[in-house]
DNA sequence: CTAAAGCCTATACTTAGTATAGAGTCAAGC
DNA sequence: GCTTGACTCTATACTAAGTATAGGCTTTAG
């Protein structure tokens, strides 16, 4: 198949697969005599593992960390269980950012009504403050 | 003062506060003979304004945006409330999308263990699923 | 045969800064 | 008076993960 039809099978666009390709992600497609790029089951596999990989927020070299690991199928897995940690870690140190900071902005959303000034805004004199 | 004492006071970077200048954050500082940046306590106020916003994450446009607002202190404050709203949403979003990534992870995370070879990952059979 | 759709590469753009190069300025010490 | 180090200046490149665009082929449908 070519990379329009890989692009909706996997619900990627067509740059991002490019994308995926220049940074080793995925290897290199075979091309067609004119050039574009033909791609097989393989690749629509490994496709939509990079996909799976991106939708849980890992970053494109963690995910490049994971296929190179693949492909030595007898190496311990220690380091793939290492990142997911440390990525999960993340996430809920992220998690805990947020939800402070959710708390302030619905204080300040209280501070204040629609009806006022901007001299007497109730968001505003809470950012100076 | 120079731009050094400025950032100090306020734990920006230099960097970040020539930024905030060129992107109109800051209004563009008066300078010395030799053309160095000269602050006054004005600048201090503002630049803390600024990194109180983006301590709740609002983006430079976001800002720039209550910046404006705050040089005309008649008119209503309610595009200012609307936005603080607009961002709340963001955050509360972000939030669950973060929550719900974090419990799958925390699935794959116990789906293996540091003995196990690659082809036996369970992250990685996850991951695959 | 022609026109539309699809594909190709290369380049610029996005966010909110950070890092660097190369040059000018200032204060202190000798 | 000179040098050294700290400070500042501008301009440029870089980060992450793509998206958007221009300009040029190729394929397909009518």
């Amino acid at each position: 198949m070519k990379i329009g039809e890989l692009a909706n099978k996997t619900g990627c666009s067509i740059q991002s697969i490019r994308f995926y390709e220049r940074n080793g992600l995925l290897k290199q497609a075979e091309r067609t005599q004119s050039n574009y790029r033909q791609y097989g089951k393989d690749a629509l596999k490994q496709l939509t593992f990079i996909k799976q990989c991106r939708s849980l927020d890992m970053s494109i070299a963690e995910i490049k960390e994971l296929v190179a690991n693949k492909q030595n199928p007898n190496n311990s897995c220690a380091n793939v269980n290492a990142m997911i940690e440390a990525h999960l870690e993340d996430v809920s140190q992220r998690i805990n950012e947020l939800v402070s900071l959710k708390s302030t902005l619905t204080a300040m959303s209280n501070a204040c009504t629609n009806s006022r000034k901007i001299k007497n805004c109730g968001v505003l004199q809470k950012l100076d403050s």
